[in-house]
RNA sequence: CGGGGUGUAGCGUAGCCCGGUUAUCGCGCCUGCUUUGGGAGCAGGAGGUCGCAGGUUCGAAUCCUGCCACCCCGACCA
């Protein structure tokens, strides 16, 4: 295996891919278009789920968990969520195998146990849990019922790219059901800005809020919030999406309340979610040729302490003063690991860290026990310093925070400086082949220029972004009079 | 499902056109010694249904036929 890694530049794709597996967070899976989350994925996974999850609770949401299987005459009662799924499901129609009669040691799916109803893999939950609302929603006391469920789904793609697009992924997906319109208008609002919240905060990575156009919406939505963030190669990645499914499911389930005055009215409702494709968002946000750069406040290991030592006396010496450290540190609250490992030299490690995107490394050897200092390391400049060990603690805590907001400013104005605004579509190509990035322009809001701009260009309108400014322009593509700019991008 | 491509050790590959001893090299792995402040050096070692099946031939990784798998580009998509 080659040691150095492919550069970004070079070739992005690429570059991502051996990235995602020589970093050790995932691999490609026997199965197709599935992959194998490592534990050093899992973990980065696990600090999102905390964090989110936490964020959820505080906006008054709970935890439960419904089935993977969905009978498909559940699946097919909203028509066009089922519509926009069907081409992508995993089918299970037997329940059981027996020995092949014509081949001894091997099974074949036994015809006997055919299902009488299919059985649907969730692709996503709204049927099996609108059903399931059905249930305990009688009463406008009964609302809002705030339900968040963290699972795996199945979505039979033809092209997958770890993270990013997977046949199997896991997500959070949020479901809610109001009294009014507009508590679930509200709802599906607040819900896109705590990711964008979590997005920038955590990840720190820019997204821009929008809303998406009827044809880029979740199937049987009547408006999709979104974030939409930037990669380091000018393509955009829907990161999140909030849908106000406004009645649709409560009228496809039956799913009606006693309102105050006594009468019965639909419910009204919304439906989230974000997936472990927010890993994949991470990587291509803050990567270097030299791997990952995680946020510290998502990263496993913030800090990770490298020993350097000649001997067993100097590794015992060493290790001392690296237990000193690791204590102080996890007293702030500070995660930090010590990499003892004696298999392997200083330099392997620090090449691994560095791959890993630990965000400071701490190296310690005779030179700094003679002196009372160590070397500190930034991940995000690749800067070293010789620190004091009595400041130590300090600078660290204090480095958590500047390198979160470094790497937050640095993908900031990278996204800033990759929105451009055009008012031709000539000036369109040219920035999508020469530039990249999101462009801003004017949209006469019809399907058919949509469509045609994608048709032509490849870019799709990636939202109308929540705080647009109104200004009167014209149709890159037809001309026709246009109230604001939206905009536009290739994207993942 | 349309267009293109590739299958040789855990990974990456040479050899194939033009058939000929024991299938090449690098990384990784194992053992030992020396090393350890940026991916160690030396010595030794293990590891192969050359994608599968058939055919041609004295002889097939190499030629022929069929099949399978995977990758890339489209369509689809969080």
């Amino acid at each position: 295996m080659n040691k150095n890694l492919t550069s970004r530049s070079e070739d992005y794709s690429k570059w991502y891919n051996e990235l995602v597996i020589k970093a050790d967070l995932a691999e490609n899976s026997i199965v197709r278009g599935c992959m194998v989350i490592k534990p050093y994925g899992y973990a980065i996974w696990e600090k999102m789920q905390a964090e989110l999850d936490k964020m959820f609770k505080e906006t008054g949401h709970q935890n439960a968990y419904f089935p993977l299987f969905v009978p498909k005459s559940l699946f097919e009662a909203e028509e066009k969520n089922a519509k926009g799924f069907a081409k992508e499901c995993a089918i299970v129609t037997h329940y059981r195998l027996k020995n092949d009669p014509e081949n001894e040691g091997k099974l074949i799916v036994d015809p006997e146990s055919k299902l009488e109803e299919e059985l649907i893999v969730r692709p996503t939950s709204e049927a099996i849990i609108w059903h399931t609302f059905k249930g305990w929603i009688q009463s406008y006391r009964d609302l809002p019922l705030l339900i968040n469920q963290w699972a795996n789904v199945v979505r039979w793609e033809m092209r997958t790219r770890l993270f990013l697009r997977t046949t199997e992924f896991l997500w959070q997906e949020g479901h809610t059901a109001h009294e009014t319109r507009e508590e679930a208008m509200i709802e599906a609002e607040l819900m896109n800005n705590v990711y964008a919240e979590f997005a920038e905060n955590f990840m720190a990575m820019p997204v821009i809020k929008g809303l998406k156009t009827e044809s880029e919406r979740f199937a049987g939505a009547e408006e999709t919030f979104c974030i939409e963030a930037l990669m380091q190669d000018g393509k955009a990645l829907q990161a999140g999406t909030s849908h106000y499914l406004g009645q649709n499911f409560a009228k496809a389930f039956d799913v009606k309340f006693t309102n105050k005055e006594g009468k019965q009215d639909y419910v009204w409702a919304t439906s989230w979610g974000v997936s472990t494709r927010l890993i994949g968002a991470l990587i291509m946000t803050h990567s270097d040729d030299k791997g990952l750069v995680l946020p510290p406040n998502l990263a496993p290991n913030q800090v990770v302490i490298v020993p350097i030592y000649k001997n067993d006396e100097q590794f015992e010496a060493v290790s001392k003063v690296a237990n000193t450290i690791m204590n102080d540190l996890k007293l702030k609250g500070v995660s930090v690991k010590f990499d003892n490992r004696t298999a392997f030299r200083p330099g392997a490690k620090f090449a691994q860290h560095e791959l890993q995107g630990v965000p400071l490394r701490i190296a310690i050897g005779p030179k700094d026990l003679e002196n009372g200092t160590v070397e500190l390391a930034r991940r995000d400049t690749l800067t070293k310093e010789v620190v004091a060990l009595e400041s130590l603690v300090d600078k660290v805590v204090n480095l958590m925070t500047e390198i979160q907001n470094n790497i937050f400013s640095k993908a900031l104005s990278f996204r800033n400086s990759h929105i451009t605004k055009v008012n031709t579509l000539e000036e369109f190509k040219d920035v999508l082949k020469n530039k990249t990035g999101f462009i801003s322009a004017h949209w006469d809001g019809t399907n058919e220029t949509e469509a045609k701009i994608k048709e032509i260009t490849k870019a799709t309108i990636r939202c109308i972004p929540v705080d647009n400014i109104a200004e009167d322009g014209k149709c890159i593509y037809s001309g026709n009079p246009s109230k604001q700019r939206v905009l536009f991008a290739k994207a993942y």
